[in-house]
DNA sequence: TTGTATGCGTTATCAA
DNA sequence: TTGATAACGCATACAA
């Protein structure tokens, strides 16, 4: 015969002829039982096929389940395909293997689920919000469980646990790198816009990463220059990153006057703009400057090799899982960044 | 006051003055209540910080969780460094992202774990095997749950459920390509050997990847060809692996006579042997032939561009992921390979 | 449309 | 060293 439904511990102990308590101890305290008796009861359960104290059984008494969850506002897709959030999320990863907790990368946030079920639902003893929008209202639906949680590169949020890096200064650097080599006419090559669509009292849709943009400003400003003569151009989301980064910079390198420098916002963003220009034939850093942010192995492998702000991915993933490990309740972490100047930036024409 | 505990369902229902089935009803089954008891329930709850059912609660009683598992006999970091591995999860992601389900980063399996405790312990409906040794032995920790599970390119195992890849057309493929160039001295940069450290009943250290070596073996000994006369040089496992790939390109061209072509296993060592070359200044393809397994973004983008054995690494992932939901019980999927010839490979000097 | 009773499989507490 | 009891929080069959 063949038993549809799996033995439970209860079938062990009525086999053995001990309780549940003592087989329960069998597993979880060895120490608690004469090794004569545990080897009786492991050998029985073996034997009835009885494959260990139910996970979920297990993590509903104990209150914990040993997973935590990561949650994305883009398809899961997108996470992979972009090097910073592949290195972002080996930081989080290395930390939680060696914990022996497991990460489970929770579907998507999606636009239309403005409950967040996803986050209502996860069995997860905390979270880490990966989500670039700046709004957090659907995190809400997690935060009501009073698990922990931490935001990463948050923005604007208000989380108490958070960690993230000095976007305003990085870009500001590398910004004023640009103004200090001479330029003048400067682009933007920026985020999607992110959509809310039909959210209410929400803008249509908002800018992503506006500490950013306005790390451009400052430098602009500082320099006395005006900020309307500098264009801002958004990237489409369609295809890969470095795909939408090339046409950007198309839309830029197309304009008249051409700008001298671009600023992007991403080094995928950046190498796709040193390809528009390539497909123009115009010569970088000869004839055009580009810098990126990150220095994913993206930057150094771009002819030529991007100039970029240095942003500590993995430390950023290790030190987010470190935070939700340990429990903290309310820590804010701001991890610096730097300027890497390489072969991608010169003064202008 | 501050309740130390969440209020539960029965609190809700207790506020409300209904039974708990309503309140489970209200979340559940929306159309078995009347709209406005529907809305008192959801309002108390809203009040009294009811942060709906609990998600292991829930999994118990319904037998499932909506999470599968991904586990992996490396460090989680190594997966993410290998440009192959990342597509393949990226296709596993997709789907499950789709279909609403949590994917799980299972902690690694570790040598000194024979019990694969960490499989015993995952509170998953199913599970997607990733492992490069060959022996099985450890998943059988899971199979003992009954719970569905695909192995992918899992070599040697008996598994019923699996999808994988030609890999023995693939390496012959390629090394048929090389003779027929007229290469005569071949070598072959292979994978790291596995470890069984102390594991009784096994070999030492077993081969990894077993059918490639013999693809290869296949194509010498179709051209008549001694086999001995092949050179073999396992890599190791010290940083990435392109790294790694370096060091074992050195060793074969520092061998005299020095080989004219070699076969790598994965285009991550056939990069590094193509390092090995530029270090030493022997010429790519003039002077030496490279090729590589996976056509991931890394064979596109050395210098010159690698002729590879094309897998469909997203494909494998969305396979396993659709196996894995739609239940089927023993289904053996061998997905194709394809040689694609680029600038790496020429007629011996 | 609503409620009652029961069980999902385990572990913690305490008593023996 | 072992066992009885009581949760853990929920969803389902069934009855009302």
């Amino acid at each position: 015969m063949f038993s549809m439904s799996l033995p439970t511990l209860a079938d062990v102990a009525r086999a053995v002829g001990v309780s549940r308590t003592t087989v329960s101890n069998a597993y979880n305290r060895p120490d608690q039982l004469s090794k004569q008796l545990r080897d009786r009861i492991l050998a029985a359960a073996e034997d009835l096929g009885y494959p260990g104290p139910d996970p979920v059984a297990r993590g509903l008494r104990r209150g914990r389940t040993g997973v935590v969850g990561l949650v994305y506002d883009e398809p899961l897709s997108y996470m992979f395909t972009d090097p910073a959030a592949v290195l972002f999320v080996t930081g989080l990863a290395t930390v939680f293997d060696d914990a022996g907790t497991s990460l489970a990368l929770l579907p998507r946030l999606r636009v239309d689920d403005p409950d967040a079920g996803v986050l209502a639902e996860a069995a997860v003893d905390g979270l880490v919000s990966f989500c670039e929008a700046s709004d957090d209202e659907r995190i809400a639906a997690f935060v009501a469980r009073r698990l922990p949680f931490v935001t990463v590169d948050g923005g604007s949020t208000r989380a108490a646990c958070r960690v993230g890096i000095d976007d305003r200064g990085g870009t500001r650097a590398a910004t004023r790198h640009l103004i200090t080599l001479g330029h003048r006419r400067l682009a933007v090559a920026a985020f999607p816009r992110h959509h809310h669509e039909g959210r209410p009292g929400r803008p249509e849709r908002g800018a992503l990463r506006p500490a950013r943009l306005g790390g451009i400003r400052d430098a602009v400003e500082d320099a006395g220059l005006p900020w309307d003569s500098v264009v801002v151009e958004s990237a489409d989301e369609e295809g890969t990153r470095r795909e939408a980064g090339r046409r950007v910079g198309g839309r830029i390198l197309d304009r008249s006057p051409r700008p001298t420098a671009v600023v992007a916002m991403s080094d995928e963003l950046a190498a796709g703009v040193i390809d528009a220009a390539r497909d123009r034939a115009i010569s970088v850093p000869d004839e055009l400057s580009v810098v990126g942010f990150d220095d994913t192995p993206t930057a150094a492998s771009t002819a030529p090799a991007l100039t970029t702000v240095h942003q500590p991915l993995v430390a950023k993933g290790e030190t987010a899982a470190r935070l939700l490990l340990d429990g903290a309740p309310d820590a804010v972490v701001e991890l610096p960044v730097e300027l890497v100047v390489r072969e991608s930036t010169a003064p202008p024409p």
